[in-house]
RNA sequence: GGGGGUGUGGCGCAAUUGGUCAGCGUACCAGACUGUCGAUCUGGUGGUUGCGGGUUCGAGCCCCGUCACCCUCGCCA
């Protein structure tokens, strides 16, 4: 800390130490508790920098004696007194600054406190709306303080990196248009243009793209970013995002500035090296051996192919699945038999709870037998073969799940995961993993496929003619998603910057070019003055924040977080309508909206 | 929008099958104390058990509705 304590104090309360001893010192803080023994008073005060005891006693005047008794816990305070050594077995060797005190001289009150609806205490134990409401009080513990410092450095830590990296910082427009994220988007009505309304950005998707027409090369800002959709447990309506986007580049040149900046982070925040390049891996091989587009590496089960084997067994199960054109595919849990009955079950449970059936399984025996509910039809040359592909040997767990491919998917994820979790299996250093060329389409429903990206997601220039023909299965982006154990941590893609094949890509998910130009005309019209080849990549930091800082929730990384109901508690936003405002906007409610009433005003 | 959980003094918790069970800790107030350190000791204030309705002789406890928060599915690149 290279600052100046400050002009009404000479020195933070959490520096002190012997070498200060004899210093007359000015402090100020609040009192964090406070021991009074009569004749001798004790307060801790405390500052962002830590606790320091100050001590009242015959050495001091008695008015001073006598306040330090009667503060309130929380008061502000100024004190100026003499720094000196504790005596021998008077020390506390759990605080910093235990070996000294200060002896009062002067006490003054800057502002007192009310009983605090919170008490300032590193295991407070409150309702998260009540700390939300009182915020500021949250805010005083250690805790909290020390996310909120932590984000400071590791903002600093991307800035400074990104800037060594030859970017520049864009702030764009917070009122502007609709961008393409395909979220439901917060409006402002405009005063000056009744009936009109800006939106919110999404992400400052298109400027970005902006940026790189207009030469800027390479691009970043930490943005924020509202979404009015419904929240959970890692998702908060306005979110931070390093967004960043790049010229003449290629997947490679974006990976390796991302990796860049994710490492500089590590480095500052621990001290840790990161291994680069971090791994690679297409969405097909994440799929094919984690049922996942976001696999956590840790866990080192993988997924396996039954579909050729899973027909000859006889098995009810397999062979309607497979005759209605389902998936069959497996995991092999190494030394899994010694779960137990209960173990197996809860895993079971997972896959139902994944929208699935259930999971079929069995153990393997030394010699090579599978007990368990699947063992029956696991007899002979059929059975071996079956076990032969899963490659299981004595003493492993067996998991087979068919479904709709769909669904098989989803549920040999949480399989796998479930099994990894109960092996104690999800361990050792973290795994970050790029994975690329996305689908360019998703299917939705049975037969329905939709944009999975946003529309300027490039495809792969191999898939372009089957594109071109209509193919919407199968075709490749050139999108791609930064993966931590099992958590995305952010999406990207090289954009389109060719005119022919953007019609493409608009026809392809049924955009006309009319609709096209009416929804994304500034964009369109920039890309006529020769758009340079582009891409870029986002990281949710709020996200990865919590990630890192093992926060409990994403609103703890937040300095003034929202419910799941996206409301602040603190402010009381969101607000009813001022009629004289709404009347100035040429607004009116509608029945729908008079009817709701705030149910409390603060 | 669907499902689940929670809701008792400012805060954290308790209250047997529905029957003196509205109690404990902490904070707060008053007092005592020369070395504590999330001090201790004594005494005290403080609650229409989220809100509305119902069942019952009787509801913190059972039922219905509602509100808020948390988790989750849908939704969200």
């Amino acid at each position: 800390m290279g600052t100046s304590a400050g002009a009404a104090r000479s020195h933070r309360c959490g520096e002190l130490r012997a070498e200060h001893v004899g210093q007359e010192v000015v402090l100020c803080g609040w009192v964090q508790s406070r021991r009074d023994h009569g004749a001798v008073a004790f307060m801790d005060l405390r500052d962002r920098y830590g606790l320091i005891q100050v001590v009242a006693d015959e050495d001091s005047p008695a008015e001073s004696r006598e306040f330090l008794g009667k503060l309130h816990l929380e008061d502000c305070m100024q004190v100026t007194g003499t720094v000196r050594m504790r005596g021998e077995g008077n020390r506390n060797p759990d605080r910093a600054t235990g070996d000294v005190e200060v002896v009062a001289k002067k006490v003054e009150r800057l502002s007192i406190a009310k009983p605090v609806p919170i008490e300032i205490l590193d295991d407070l134990d409150a309702p998260e709306e009540l700390r939300l409401r009182y915020r500021y009080l949250d805010l005083r513990r250690t805790p909290m303080r020390r996310f909120i410092e932590q984000r400071t450095q590791a903002n600093h830590a991307i800035r400074s990196n990104l800037v060594e990296q030859g970017f520049v910082e864009v702030e764009t427009p917070m009122l502007t248009k609709s961008t393409p994220e395909g979220a439901r988007d917060y409006l402002v009505p405009s005063r000056m243009k009744a009936g009109h309304v800006y939106a919110l950005p999404q992400s400052p998707q298109i400027f970005k793209q902006l940026c790189m027409v207009a030469g800027l090369d390479r691009y970043f800002q930490i943005a924020r970013c509202l979404r009015d959709e419904d929240l959970r447990a890692d998702r908060q309506p306005e979110f931070t995002q390093l967004d960043l986007e790049m010229s003449f580049v290629e997947e490679e040149d974006v990976f390796q500035t991302v990796e860049q900046v994710v490492a500089a982070l590590y480095q500052s925040l621990f001290g840790q090296t990161l291994e680069r390049p971090f791994e690679r891996m297409s969405y097909a091989e994440a799929m094919r051996r984690y049922a996942s587009d976001k696999p956590d590496l840790r866990n080192p089960l993988e997924i396996v192919d039954l579909q050729s084997v899973a027909g000859d067994l006889g098995f009810k199960v397999f062979d309607s699945v497979l005759s209605a054109g389902g998936m069959v595919r497996g995991l092999r849990v190494p030394g899994g038999a010694s779960l137990s009955r209960k173990a197996i079950e809860s895993i079971e449970q997972t896959a139902r709870d994944a929208g699935g059936a259930g999971a079929a399984w069995c153990k393997v025996t030394e010699g090579g037998q599978a007990t368990g509910p699947m063992g029956r039809f696991l007899k002979g040359e059929a059975g071996a073969a079956f076990l032969a592909a899963l490659q299981a040997e004595a003493g492993d767990l067996v998991l087979a799940v068919a479904d709709r491919k769909r669904v098989a998917l989803v549920v040999l994820d949480h399989v796998r995961r479930k099994a990894g979790q109960l092996m104690d299996l999800v361990q050792g250093p973290d795994r970050l993993l790029w994975i690329t060329e996305f689908p360019l389409f998703e299917e939705v429903e049975d037969g329905v496929w939709a944009p999975a990206h946003h529309p300027f997601t490039s495809p792969v220039e191999e898939d372009l003619d089957i594109l071109r023909q209509g193919q919407k299965d199968g075709v490749r982006s050139r999108a791609y998603d930064l993966v931590l154990n099992g958590v995305e941590l952010g999406s990207g893609s090289i954009r389109i910057h060719r005119r022919e094949v953007q019609e493409v890509v608009f026809e392809a998910i049924g955009l006309s070019p009319e609709q096209a130009r009416r929804r994304f005309s500034f964009l369109l019209e920039a890309f006529d003055y020769g758009p340079p080849p582009h891409g870029g990549f986002a990281i949710g930091l709020d996200r990865l924040y919590a990630l890192l800082f093992q926060a409990e929730s994403i609103r703890d990384v937040i300095a003034f977080p929202k419910t799941s109901s996206a409301a602040c508690p603190l402010t009381g936003a969101p607000g009813q309508a001022d009629p004289a405002q709404l009347e100035e906007l040429g607004l009116q409610l509608s029945e729908r909206a008079s009817v709701v009433e705030s149910p409390e005003s603060v």
